[in-house]
RNA sequence: GGACGGUUAGCUCAGCUGGUAGAGCGCUUCGUUUACACCGAAGAUGUCACAGGUUCGAGUCCUGUACCGUCCACCA
C-alpha cells in the first residue's frame, strides 16, 4: 500500500479528478441513475462575455452554483446545470476594435464588416477556450454536450422567432426617439450603458434677441439654434402672461420661431426660470415637443459636428459651435450672466465618449402597451388575458411565482419596473443579431417565418426485418408499406405541400407511398443526398446489436463516415430546408441515425448527445416522426436587411429557453423549463434578471425561473472595486495554483452572506488551505488505523455517541441551510464540526480507545463512519480533495458502495 | 431628489422564526504526545453606531438621529 503524502498537494491531484468526473459522464442529467419520480433541479450558467478570461466575481458565482447543483445531485434530483458564453456585442466588440486601433492603426470602417466580424469571430474562440479551461478549474460540473453560445445558429433560431413574435403582438415598433448617440462608438447605447463623471461646465443666461421678452439659462448654447420653444413651469407668474405667444427671431444667423409653452416639469428655480426647448437634442424636450406638437430640428451629426445649412455654424465641432454662439452672444450684448457650475456629463460606459442625445430610427420594445398573452402558464393571468410587460414583469415577483434572494432586492426590483421606460433594442454596431427586418423599396418590412416541419423515419424494410444494418437497396416490406399508409393517416390535416427524401429506396417508397395517400404530386418530393443515413462502412449486412452503436463501432473500426461528414450534412440540410419555398409544411423522410443528429443540431446540443441518444434509447422506431420549427428569412434580391444589430440584453433575455432548444418544443425544454434556480450578481437585477422575466413570460407563458439567488461583488482587501485600471485584479488561478481550487472555492463563500459584497483576503484563503489539509490528515489518521470495516458502527463510549450526536446535528443544519440558500453558514457549520469536533475531540478520545480492546472495533467504525459522511458534507465546497480522498478509501476497499462521491447518497437529515 | 443597504472583538464578517454574543485571520502564553507545526492546549479583547419605544426579555421588531456605502433619476 502506497504511504500517503504527510500533507496535501491540491496541484497533483485536481486535474485528474475533473478528468474522471468527465469520463463518468455524470454532468449529464442522462446519465444519472435516479429514481423514477426524481426532482428535476436546474440553473443556466449565467453566460460569462467572450471578452477576456474569468474573474474572481465569476469565480464565486461558479462555486454557489456548483455547490447547490452537487448538493441536490447527491439527493438524487435530475440535475442539470446548462453552461455557455455570452457574444456580450458591444463589450466585446469595443475591445477588438481598441486593439485593432493600438496594434495596426486601422478602424473597423477599414476592414469593412465581414472582415471586422472574422477577427472579433476570432477573439471570441480564444476566449472562449480561456474561459472554459478556467470553469474546468474551478470544478463545475457543468454539462458541457448542452453548452451554449448566445451567437450560435440555434440561438440565432430563438431571436429571430423571438422577435417575430413580438412584432407581431405589437411589442416591437419603429420610431423616432431621443436615443443616446456614442459620438466615439458611433452607436446607440441603452441608458444602462451610460456612466456619468462630473466636470466643470459653464452656465450661459441670455435672450435669443433684445426684443425677446424671457431671458433662458444653458450650458450648451450651441444648441440653441435648434431651438422652437421656451417652457416655463405654468404656476410661475413671472411668465404665465408670455404662454401660448409666439415669436421670430434671429439667433446667431438662423431664424427660429419660439412659441413659449408651460410645462411642469420645469423647475421654477433653476436659472431663470424658462427651459429653451431643443427638441431634437435633449430627451426632456422631445418630450415636451411632443406633448406640443412643436417641430424639431437636427442640428448636430452624427459625428458630434454642426448640421446648420447656410450657416457659419455649419460643419464645426460641438465645442467650437459653443465658442462661437458665445462670442456671438457677448457680440450682440445679449449674454446676461456666464457662472462656472459642475455638470454630470454623461459618458458611454464603454468607450468614455461623451453621449450626444439624437434624434433616431430604433427598434424599441413596448413596456407599457396591452397585448393578448398568446400563452399563460402563469397563475393570476389567463391564457389570452390583456397585460402590459410591466405588469408581468411585477406580477410574477408579487405573486411570489418567482422569489428573490435575499428578499430585499424585491422592492429594487419593483422601483425599477416602476420607472422603466420602452427599450430601444437596436445598436449601430456590426457584432450581435442582425435586425431580422429587410425593407423593400417602399419601406415596408418583411420579416423571418417559422416554418413546420415534421421529420420522419422511413418504414420499415428487409433490412429492418432481418435486424441487420440495412444497404442502399434494401426495399420496404409488407409490414413497411401499411406502416407508409399509417405514416400518411398520422400527418393528415397536417397541409404537406412538399416531402423530401433520401436516395435510399426505403425512404423513396415510403415518400411515395405517402404522397400517394395524401393526393400530393410526385413532383413534389425532391431527393437529397443530404438526408441519407449515416454510413456504417462494412458493418453493412452485419446483425444489429443493440447494445453496441454501430455508428460509432464503423467509424472506430475507420470505414464509417466521420462525425464531421454527417454534422455538415445535418447542416446543409438545414440551411437548404431554411431556403425552400412552399406553401404548407414539408415532411423529410429520413433515417433513424440521421434525424437524431438533426434533431440533436436543431436543439443545439452537442454530438455526444446524439451518440448518447442513438446508444440509450435505439432505434427511432419505422415511420415515426417528429414535429420541428425552423425560421425562414425573407428571400429576394429586392430586400434590404436592416444594418443595425440587436442589443446583447436580447439574446441573454432568450436564455433559459433559447438553450434548451426553444422555439422546438423538445423533452429538454419540458424538463427543464421553468428552471429552478437563477444566481447571479446583484449588478446585472435589471439588465439581465428583469429582461429574462419579460421575454420568458411573453414568449413561453412561464416564469424563466422559481427562484432568484444574487450574490455580491467581490471586491479587494480594501473593499474597493477590483478593475484594470487600479491594479488590483486577482486572477482566480493565481489562487488555484497558490492554495488550491478547494481552498479557494470555500474562502469564497465562508462567512458572506448572500447579496452583500465581499472584502476578497487571501490570507482566508491560504487558512482553507490549511482546513484542506488537515482534512487530509484526517483522513490519513483515520486510514491508518482503520483496515476492516465492519458496517455496523455501534457507540459505544461516551465519546462515541458525543461524535455521533454531533454529526447528526451537523447534517441537518448544511442540509438546512443549503436548501435556503445559506451557503455562508452550512460551510461554517461543516468546518466547525470537521476540525473542532472530529479532529480536536474525536480523534484525540480516539487514541485511546483504540489500545482498550473492548472498545476498539466501534471506535474504528464510528471514526469511518464520520469521515465519509464529513466527506459528504464537504463535497459541495471542496469537490476535488473529498472526491480524491473517497477514491483512495474505495482502492483499498474501506467502503461498502464504490461509487464517486458525486453521486453518493447526501447523509439523511 | 428618490430608493435600498450597512454601522457587532484589532481586521474581515456571520448571527435564519427575539431568550443574557460567534467564526476566520491576527494577538498572548505554553507545548515537537508517531494524523497534521499547513499542528495542539490555554487565554485576552465587544454598554452589538446613538436616542427612544414594543416586550417578562432586543444585536434581532418599531420610530427617529448620525455617519458610511450602493443603485436609480435629474442637473436646461
Amino acid at each position: 500500500m502506497q504511504e500517503l503524502e504527510k500533507s496535501y498537494d491540491a496541484s497533483k491531484v485536481e486535474a485528474n479528478i475533473y478528468k474522471q468526473w468527465l469520463d463518468s459522464g455524470y454532468f449529464n442529467p442522462d446519465n444519472l441513475t435516479c429514481e423514477k419520480d426524481a426532482k428535476h433541479y436546474n440553473i443556466t450558467l449565467p453566460p460569462p462575455n467572450v471578452t477576456g478570461t474569468l474573474h474572481l466575481g465569476h469565480a464565486l458565482m461558479l462555486v454557489v452554483e456548483d455547490a447547490l447543483i452537487r448538493f441536490k445531485r447527491m439527493q438524487g434530483d435530475r440535475t442539470l446545470w446548462l453552461p455557455g458564453t455570452d457574444h456580450a456585442a458591444i463589450a466585446t466588440q469595443s475591445k477588438v476594435e481598441a486593439e485593432l486601433q493600438k496594434k495596426e492603426g486601422l478602424s473597423r470602417h477599414d476592414l469593412g464588416r465581414e472582415e471586422f466580424l472574422k477577427r472579433v469571430e476570432a477573439f471570441a474562440q480564444n476566449s472562449h477556450s480561456t474561459i472554459t479551461a478556467q470553469m474546468k478549474a474551478m470544478g463545475a460540473s457543468v454539462d458541457w454536450s448542452r453548452e451554449s453560445y448566445t451567437l450560435d445558429q440555434t440561438r440565432s433560431r430563438a431571436v429571430k422567432t423571438a422577435f417575430r413574435r413580438m412584432y407581431d403582438l405589437g411589442l416591437i415598433y419603429q420610431g423616432l426617439r431621443i436615443v443616446n448617440w456614442d459620438v466615439k462608438g458611433q452607436t446607440t447605447i441603452s441608458d444602462d450603458e451610460i456612466i456619468r463623471e462630473d466636470r466643470p461646465g459653464k452656465l450661459y443666461t441670455f435672450r435669443y434677441s433684445k426684443d425677446f421678452p424671457i431671458a433662458i439659462s444653458t450650458s450648451r448654447p450651441e444648441t440653441k439654434v435648434g431651438d422652437s420653444a421656451v417652457a416655463v413651469h405654468p404656476e410661475d407668474t413671472r411668465y404665465t402672461q408670455f404662454i401660448g405667444k409666439e415669436y421670430d427671431v434671429l439667433f446667431c444667423g438662423t431664424k427660429l420661431h419660439i412659441k413659449i409653452v408651460a410645462d411642469e416639469s420645469v423647475d421654477p428655480l433653476f436659472g431663470t426660470g424658462a427651459l429653451g426647448v431643443t427638441p431634437a437634442h435633449s430627451s426632456i424636450d422631445w418630450d415636451i415637443a411632443q406633448k406640443n406638437n412643436l417641430p424639431h430640428k437636427q442640428i448636430i451629426d452624427e459625428r458630434g459636428r454642426m448640421l446648420v445649412e447656410g450657416s457659419d455654424l455649419h460643419g464645426k465641432k460641438v465645442l467650437e459651435g459653443r465658442e462661437f454662439v458665445v462670442e456671438w452672444l457677448k457680440s450682440q450684448e445679449l449674454l446676461e450672466k456666464e457662472e462656472d457650475i459642475v455638470q454630470s456629463m454623461a459618458l458611454a460606459e464603454r468607450t468614455k465618449g461623451i453621449i450626444e442625445p439624437l434624434p433616431k430610427e430604433q427598434w424599441f420594445i413596448d413596456v407599457n402597451r396591452e397585448f393578448s398573452l398568446p400563452h399563460s402558464e402563469i397563475s393570476g393571468i389567463e391564457t389570452g388575458e390583456l397585460v402590459s410587460l410591466k405588469r408581468l414583469m411585477r406580477h410574477v415577483v408579487e405573486s411570489g411565482q418567482i422569489k428573490i434572494v435575499p428578499e430585499h432586492f424585491e422592492k429594487i426590483y419593483y422601483h425599477w419596473i416602476d420607472n422603466l421606460r420602452d427599450w430601444c433594442i437596436s445598436r449601430q454596431i456590426w457584432y450581435g443579431h442582425r435586425v431580422p427586418v429587410w425593407y423593400d423599396s417602399e419601406g415596408k418590412h418583411a420579416l423571418p417565418e417559422e416554418k413546420t416541419i415534421h421529420l420522419a423515419r422511413h418504414a420499415q424494410c428487409e433490412g429492418n426485418a432481418a435486424n441487420i444494418l440495412p444497404g442502399p437497396d434494401s426495399k420496404l416490406t409488407d409490414l413497411g408499406r401499411n406502416q407508409a399508409k399509417q405514416l400518411a393517416d398520422n400527418l393528415r390535416g397536417k397541409n404537406i405541400t412538399k416531402i423530401i427524401a433520401s436516395p435510399f429506396t426505403r425512404s423513396q417508397e415510403t415518400a411515395r407511398i405517402v404522397a400517394l395517400e395524401l393526393g400530393l404530386p410526385e413532383q413534389q418530393i425532391e431527393i437529397w443526398d443530404e438526408v441519407q443515413e449515416i454510413h456504417v462502412g462494412n458493418l453493412v449486412g452485419k446483425k444489429e446489436d443493440p447494445n453496441l452503436h454501430d455508428f460509432a463501432q464503423a467509424q472506430k473500426e475507420g470505414t464509417g463516415e466521420s462525425l464531421e461528414s454527417i454534422e455538415k450534412r445535418v447542416q446543409q440540410s438545414i440551411e437548404k430546408l431554411e431556403s425552400l419555398k412552399t406553401e404548407g409544411s414539408v415532411l423529410v423522410v429520413a433515417h433513424g441515425g440521421f434525424n437524431a443528429v438533426f434533431m440533436a443540431t436543431l436543439e443545439g446540443k452537442k454530438k455526444e448527445q446524439y451518440v448518447a441518444f442513438r446508444t440509450k434509447v435505439g432505434n427511432i422506431p419505422n415511420a415515426s416522426f417528429t414535429t420541428l420549427t425552423i425560421v425562414q428569412d425573407p428571400e429576394d434580391s429586392n430586400l434590404r436587411q436592416d444594418n443595425d444589430t440587436l442589443d446583447t440584453w436580447f439574446s441573454s433575455g432568450l436564455w433559459t429557453f433559447s438553450t434548451l432548444g426553444w422555439p422546438n418544443n423538445t423533452q429538454d425544454l419540458q424538463d427543464f423549463h421553468p428552471t429552478t434556480l437563477l444566481e447571479t450578481g446583484y449588478d446585472i437585477l435589471f439588465f439581465w434578471v428583469a429582461r429574462m422575466v419579460l421575454m420568458s413570460t411573453t414568449l413561453t407563458g412561464q416564469v424563466p425561473f422559481k427562484t432568484v439567488y444574487l450574490h455580491g461583488l467581490v471586491r479587494d482587501s480594501d473593499k474597493q472595486k477590483m478593475s484594470k485600471s487600479k491594479g488590483n485584479i486577482i486572477d482566480p488561478l493565481d489562487m488555484v495554483t497558490k492554495y488550491g481550487t478547494d481552498a479557494l472555492r470555500i474562502a469564497l463563500v465562508f462567512n458572506t452572506a448572500a447579496g452583500t459584497d465581499i472584502a476578497f483576503d487571501e490570507q482566508k484563503v491560504k487558512g482553507m488551505k490549511h482546513f484542506a489539509n488537515k482534512l487530509w490528515n484526517i483522513a490519513r489518521f483515520v486510514m491508518s488505523n482503520v483496515d476492516k470495516v465492519e458496517w455496523s458502527h455501534k457507540p459505544n463510549t461516551d465519546a462515541d455517541r458525543e461524535i455521533l450526536g454531533k454529526l447528526q446535528a451537523t447534517i441537518n443544519s448544511v442540509t438546512e441551510h443549503l436548501e435556503h440558500y445559506r451557503l455562508h453558514e452550512a460551510a461554517q457549520s461543516i468546518y466547525q464540526f470537521t476540525w473542532h469536533e472530529f479532529a480536536d475531540v474525536y480523534i484525540e478520545a480516539s487514541k485511546a480507545q483504540l489500545l482498550d480492546e473492548t472498545n476498539k472495533q466501534n471506535t474504528k467504525e464510528v471514526l469511518f463512519h464520520t469521515l465519509i459522511t464529513t466527506l459528504k458534507l464537504l463535497h459541495p465546497f471542496m469537490p476535488f480533495i473529498t472526491e480524491h480522498i473517497t477514491s483512495i478509501l474505495s482502492e483499498r476497499n474501506l467502503r461498502k458502495h464504490t461509487e464517486p462521491l458525486i453521486v453518493s447518497k447526501w447523509p439523511e437529515a
